[in-house]
DNA sequence: ACTTTACTCAACCAATTAGTTGACTATAAT
DNA sequence: ATTATAGTCAACTAATTGGTTGAGTAAAGT
């Protein structure tokens, strides 16, 4: 297995990684909304999330369409299903550790 | 679903937005190594990796181990598991895209 | 005892980030 | 025609990031 260089993921996880931009992400996932609907439950200027949005659409996780004065935004799934993949890798790594952990609880249980 | 902050996903998610941090991990993820093991690859200083290692680690991601003069690090998969459990709520989002695709490509084909 | 190895620490640097404000443009509503 | 709304842009700030070097400590090898 190559390592596959993955530039995408530099910026998914880096826009992941910052609470607003999540909460903005669980947001769309119920449906598109302007900018201004989503910097309402924020207590910081438009600016801050137009730079959030900007942020989210470099990496391609948000799409950004321009009708008349307002700006709406849709989820786009595709580079979250790449950090999947990529975390996915690691998965049988900790079921591996659980599974470890559930055979070590259950030698104890015998024992008793 | 309330939204639940989860502190945890800020640093997991930027110690994962670093394409060597990743590396590291993906090397880590073949078994233990000590960080002058991890740092070989690398083009840079030990105590630049020693700083990767220490975001990891504070991130929950490694746990390192000093025995003797060496330092040996472990992937740790918990912080993992609970990225993948936050963009596992979006799956059904890109998973439902992803029909409408079919379904559109499905119509359109049905067409000709 | 001396030297090498493994690593840390502090200081520095340049670039990026997350936010602000004030001035501006363009569209929509009255 | 005015006014209000939606959003941008440029300039600024303070904090963080990813890297460097040089000097130091602690353990292991010879």
């Amino acid at each position: 297995m190559t390592v596959h260089e993955m530039p995408h993921l530099d910026s998914t996880f880096s826009a992941l990684s910052d609470s607003t931009r999540r909460a903005i992400v669980a947001r769309l996932a119920d449906g598109e909304a302007t900018l201004s609907d989503l910097a309402e439950p924020f207590e910081m200027s438009l600016t801050a999330v137009s730079k959030h949005m900007r942020v989210l659409s470099d990496a391609g996780l948000v799409d950004i369409e321009k009708r008349g004065r307002t700006k709406h935004c849709r989820l786009r799934g595709a580079p979250i299903k790449e950090a999947v993949d990529w975390l996915s890798k690691y998965e049988a790594f900790w079921i591996d550790r659980f599974d470890a952990l559930a055979r070590h609880l259950a030698k104890e249980d015998s024992k008793t």
